[in-house]
RNA sequence: CGGGAAGUAGCGCAGCUUGGUUAGCGCGCAGCGUUCGGGACGCUGAGGUCGCGGGUUCAAAUCCCGCCUUCCCGACCA
């Protein structure tokens, strides 16, 4: 084969962080702009992720009792209106509609940014015992925030998300509830198959969701540096329940309002993986999320390696693994590798005539761009072995990223300082609600607060006495 | 929404300053041949309302106005 300069298929990370992240977008496939500012096409390859993506959350919702469930599109301009916290919160990033049906609407409809107003309305008429309670609802559904700076996956005008609402008889049913999707489906899913180290905290009152009392969140680190909150769980306390009537009989034959909760993570869990562990050539994707999780590669179909590659794609799939077969001969072998890489499957086996002619086969890890000589008799062994290296390497490499790039302090300056290269670590006291604000004023915001050994706080406990965790954020 | 940059073939760009034949180049794409273990090479070829709308002019990719979109930096968010 001829000797060719190597062009950089991707802007380098370290070169231009924001732009190698576009880059991989298109030259994975993932997605495309849509006509419409701040609108995203998720092409065939990005949405076999996210497909992934939702049946892991989606079981793990299932585990915790929650059934799915579908609202309308469209909502009442007025419902959107009667929380108060809740439309000051909303109110900037709605996309309201005039006309239907070639007339001026009498009450204009919001396409909904959240579900809460409308979800709610139903469970005032739903919920009447105690004995219906906890009812716990979700939703899979694409939602409109008007956005005033687009990044794609993870700040898009229009996203697909995942929506769940639900009542509970008391604050402490409520909190308990969402504190378990916050570590149970959300930490679990990110640890166990995103493998994306997280931090999981509260939100300081400045940061929460428009109309909660509690928000609990999970941020992550990209590789540049910078935080990206990946998904929250708020405690609603009563505030809907109180505007929407959402009241029961209790034992006692007492009325009383229910308590809530809602939580969400959305297609930014797509721009999160990107960023948690793509490098220089690509995406790299934990096995357990990815939708291919080996490619057989054949490299020349010559002395029976065509059958060979087959017979070995059939044997991996036997097993229960993803896998495809890249038998596109008439495409340069050094192509179809780079776009496996581009794509980042984790383990490639390639088969070729002089493999065969070894009995072996090549087996190339993803994440470390290693490669190895492996007997044929020993392939399915060492596949599987691989690709549970790989999960835990990704997982180790982004743990470190965020050790390495997270610092004690003790003061403001210090964390505002800090943050510019990655988290700063100080007393939440320290900070202040004076402290958050100059943050603030230099793009920085408090993520989270800690609790003791990084735990989840005490949610009893005062922020003052939490560890707060600083950074830059997307 | 404020400040900056940019929209010319699928992608990346030149041409615009100083208006004037048929709008070029690289990659990609199609056909044929030679290749084939890390983005192969040669030949032939297809592909363009120059972002959209208006204006100036005998004549606009080029000059003027408006709008749309993208990227970067700030205020809001999953």
């Amino acid at each position: 084969m001829a000797k060719t300069q190597k062009a950089a298929v991707l802007t380098p990370q370290g070169e231009d962080f924001p732009r190698w992240y576009q880059d991989v977008v298109a030259r994975a496939e993932l997605a495309d702009n849509g006509p419409v500012r701040g609108t995203m096409v998720i092409r065939p390859y990005g949405y076999a992720i996210w497909e992934r993506m939702v049946a892991e959350l989606d079981a793990r919702i299932k585990a915790t009792g929650a059934r799915n469930a579908y609202f309308p599109l469209f909502i009442p301009q007025s419902y959107i209106e009667r929380e108060a916290d809740h439309v000051e919160g909303f109110s900037p990033e709605l996309a309201v509609v005039t006309h239907g049906g070639g007339k001026e609407l009498e009450e204009p409809v919001v396409v909904r940014p959240t579900s809460e107003t409308i979800i709610d309305s139903y469970f005032a008429k739903w919920v009447q015992s105690y004995r219906e309670l906890p009812l716990l609802l979700n939703q899979w559904a694409n939602v409109v925030r008007w956005e005033m700076r687009p990044r794609v996956f993870l700040r898009t005008t229009e996203f697909l998300w995942q929506e769940g609402h639900t009542v509970h008889v008391s604050e402490q049913d409520a909190r308990s509830y969402a504190l378990r999707i916050l570590t149970d489906v959300y930490r679990d899913f990110m640890v166990e198959v995103m493998a994306v180290p997280v931090l999981a905290g509260r939100k300081t009152a400045r940061e929460r969701f428009a109309g909660a009392n509690t928000s609990w969140t999970c941020e992550g680190m990209m590789r540049d540096g910078k935080a990206l909150q990946m998904g929250t769980s708020h405690e609603l306390g009563q505030n809907f329940a109180r505007v929407f009537d959402i009241t029961y009989l209790d034992e006692a034959g007492e009325t009383q309002f229910g308590w809530q909760t809602s939580w969400g993570v959305s297609t930014r869990l797509m721009g999160a993986l990107i960023m948690a562990h793509g490098d220089d050539g690509g995406l790299r994707l934990p096995p357990r999320l990815a939708p291919t999780q080996v490619v057989v590669l054949l490299v020349r179909d010559e002395d029976g390696a065509g059958e060979a590659a087959s017979a070995v794609a059939r044997e991996l799939a036997d097993l229960g693994l993803r896998v495809e077969l890249d038998a596109r001969t008439d495409v340069s072998f050094g192509r179809r590798a780079v776009d496996w890489e581009l794509k980042g499957v984790p383990v490639r086996v390639e088969i070729g005539p002089r493999d065969l002619a070894e009995g072996k086969v090549t087996l190339v890890r993803r994440d470390d761009g290693s490669k190895s000589p492996v007997p044929r008799d020993e392939l399915k062994t060492q596949v599987a072995a691989a690709l549970g290296a790989a999960q835990a390497a990704l997982f180790a490499q982004a743990q470190e990223l965020l050790a390495s790039r997270t610092v004690e302090v003790g003061s403001v300056d210090e964390a505002r300082e800090a943050a510019q290269s990655g988290f700063a670590r100080l007393p939440m006291s320290v900070v202040g609600d004076e402290g958050e604000t100059a943050l603030n004023q230099a793009g920085v915001t408090v993520r989270c607060l800690l609790g003791p050994e990084d735990g989840l706080p005490d949610p009893d406990g005062r922020d003052e006495n939490l560890a707060a965790v600083v950074g830059r954020a997307y």
